[in-house]
RNA sequence: GGUCGGGUAGCUCAGUUGGAUAGAGCAACAGCCUUCUAAGCUGUGGGUCAAGGGUUCGAAUCCCUUCCUGAUCACCA
């Protein structure tokens, strides 16, 4: 089906053609919607035409539009004010429109076809020697939400997850864990593994900076301090006894991993969110190399002389980059590349997006070039999807500080504060324990995920805990209970008795509001294709609250199962289904579900 | 200092390939529960779109300069 907007578009050409003998191609028309204070549905901007007509604006205007009257069914009337052509489409098109929509069960979505091409989204990317904090949760619910766009624009999509499993980090847990709490297993601490692990991190900081400032004490400086360190020292000694295979080394690596691992599965179950395939840095960090080498053997890559191996990028306006030290040990970028060709290995990529945060910009613009030299034909087409950091009203979040929000706290805060509020309003008044505690989890975790997806990814956020938890305005909440009012509506309807035709009679009259609304309805299959052009949920979040603040406004003062007019209640129920519908779909690309009752 | 973002109402944010008088929400104030669910709706006030210049019929949007702010420029990941 044409949508109206190209059969109109089709019919301004012909028209130019017509009334000044000139060729404009479809781009050169700016068809938009009509501004709230005009009459008509969509406006021509006549500007452009005026070369060719040689006319005022005015006139030219008046031209097309009497021609459009009469030559272009969907055109039921125009006005002219200045050099904009506001035309107003028939009502009998919106209600075909609106009968269009109801036929299409998942209308907007692109089917994925055999032959699609294949996308391979990284988010989440955690270290294994601390939980995911709220950096975490904004990476992962764009990395989650921006997979489920994709999805709906027609891609495969396979969604991944590089686990940093080694490195000092880890090293520095474990110590801490043989010298003050060997024995201690999640399970006797009463624990998730995430946190305990945690928790032991600290705790060697504790001690590192304890030690530093005893050497300090005794007339040492910074920088000496920091070398002659006991403790820092064994922790290299680990990562030198784990890169070597030390068996016990290797075995208490394994266990404590596994105890973090359980505790991420948890903490992503929770917030909806999962993987197709994870990949660990152990197991591809010496890819990395082996790779670097082959570069070196190429001429790509240079060595110096002390053995580190390093690539010139000054030809590309960039500078310098290690890949390889002077002890032959890997470097994150060595990692990448590393893990980048197993990818490709593994699966018929198309496109690579990479979720990671803007402090990283400059390592991504490095590796795309990389892994163009090594003869990657991905490398130039990797996309870095960069997003902003997360601030909270009192300033920068600093791990050392304490002032990190952890993922698993949030969450439950959220959920208890949408428990609270719930019981207060009386919500839960009618409801069993268990339901209860599912509307609150489904609330609380809404708004959480909205607020933080509504938010241009670029930006830098400020994340007010009190804020996101407010349930008016531009807020996941609002648009869950809009829908679960518009489902109650639907329910009462049914239990009526009430009938929905699947398709409407197209000869009776709507409002200039009801017309708007199926307007703005049908443009969600142009938003979702947009937003994966784009890459961008909050393109789907800023949309879904427009719709159901317009919704809200025009239906929230008659009763629609009191119509006395069967053909306009049906009429209404049908785009508040589909309404409720487009609702639920574009939540569910931003990963939020919505109940049916709240 | 180099590179790359960001700067829109007191606060949090929208603003489509340049289009009409720059929009929401929060906060403040004033109304609305015999109504399909008041987690809502209606109204009022609030702006030098960081500043200056340029491009043109027309600029928050594009170009240049300046200011502020963030990130990055590690043998950390």
């Amino acid at each position: 089906m044409a949508s109206i907007e190209q059969q109109i578009t089709g019919s301004i050409r012909s028209c130019i053609k017509e009334l000044y003998n000139a060729e404009v191609t479809a781009d050169q028309i700016q068809l938009q919607k009509t501004k709230k204070e005009f009459t008509g549905h969509l406006t021509l901007v006549v500007f452009p035409f005026l070369r060719q007509s040689k006319k005022s604006p005015e006139q030219t205007a008046h031209e097309i539009g009497e021609y459009l009257q009469a030559h272009e069914s969907s055109v039921a009337a125009f006005n002219v004010i200045k050099g904009f052509l506001n035309l107003t489409v028939s009502a009998n098109c919106w209600i075909q429109l609106l009968n269009d929509i109801h036929a299409q069960p998942s209308y907007g979505l692109v089917p994925v076809t055999d032959d699609a091409k294949l996308v391979m989204i990284e988010y989440s990317s955690p270290n294994t020697n601390k939980p995911l904090h709220l950096g975490h949760v904004r990476n992962n619910l764009l990395g989650f939400s921006l997979a489920e766009i994709m999805k709906a624009n027609g891609y495969k999509v396979v969604k991944t997850n590089i686990v940093n499993d080694r490195g000092i980090h880890i090293c520095k847990s474990m110590l801490a864990w043989q010298k003050w709490g060997e024995g201690i297993t999640p399970e006797k601490a009463g624990k998730k593994g995430d946190h305990l692990i945690g928790d032991f991190y600290v705790l060697f900081d504790k001690h590192y900076k304890q030690e530093l400032k005893e050497l300090e004490a005794v007339g040492l400086s910074r920088e000496a301090a920091e070398a002659q360190s006991v403790l820092m020292g064994e922790a290299r000694e680990m990562l030198r006894q784990w890169e070597a295979g030390d068996k016990e080394i290797r075995s208490l690596w394994e266990t404590m991993n596994s105890w973090v691992y359980a505790g991420f599965a948890e903490t992503y179950k929770r917030m909806g969110v999962d993987f197709d395939k994870i990949y660990y840095e152990s197991e591809t960090y010496l890819e990395g190399k082996n790779e670097v080498l082959r570069g070196v053997g190429e001429g790509v890559f240079y060595a110096r002389e002390d053995g580190s191996v390093w690539a010139d990028l000054t030809a590309d306006g960039l500078d310098e980059k290690l890949l390889l030290r002077a002890d032959g040990t890997s470097v994150y970028m060595t990692q990448d590349i590393g893990t980048a060709k197993l990818r490709f290995d593994d699966y018929p990529i198309d496109q690579m997006i990479y979720v990671v945060g803007n402090e990283q910009n400059y390592h991504f613009q490095v590796l795309s070039i990389l892994l163009d030299k090594l003869g990657f034909g991905f490398g130039k087409g990797l996309t870095h999807f960069s997003y902003g950091m997360v601030e909270l009203p009192e300033g920068k979040m600093k791990s050392r500080e304490g002032t990190v929000v952890d993922a698993d706290d949030l969450m439950d805060e959220m959920i208890r504060t949408a428990h609270e509020i719930s019981l207060e309003l009386g919500k839960l008044d009618e409801m069993t324990p268990e339901e209860a505690q599912d509307i609150s989890r489904v609330v609380g975790l809404g708004s959480l995920k909205y607020f933080i997806l509504k938010v241009d990814p670029r930006k830098n956020m400020t994340f007010n805990p009190k804020e996101s938890i407010d349930f008016n305005g531009n807020t996941g909440p609002f648009i869950q209970y809009t829908y679960a009012r518009i489902r109650s509506v639907l329910r009462k309807a049914e239990a009526q008795g009430i009938v929905l035709p699947t398709a409407l009679p197209l000869d009776f009259t709507l409002s200039e509001k009801e017309e708007n609304l199926i307007q703005l309805l049908s443009n969600f299959a142009g938003v979702v294709r947009e937003a994966g052009t784009e890459c961008s949920p909050a393109l789907v979040a800023n949309y879904i609250y427009d719709l159901v603040k317009e919704y809200n406004q025009f239906y929230h003062d008659f009763s629609i199962l009191r119509e006395e007019n069967t053909v306009l209640q049906h009429f209404r129920l049908i785009l508040s289904a589909n309404i409720a519908n487009v609702v639920k779909a574009g939540m569910s690309l931003l990963g939020i579900e919505v109940p049916e009752r709240m």
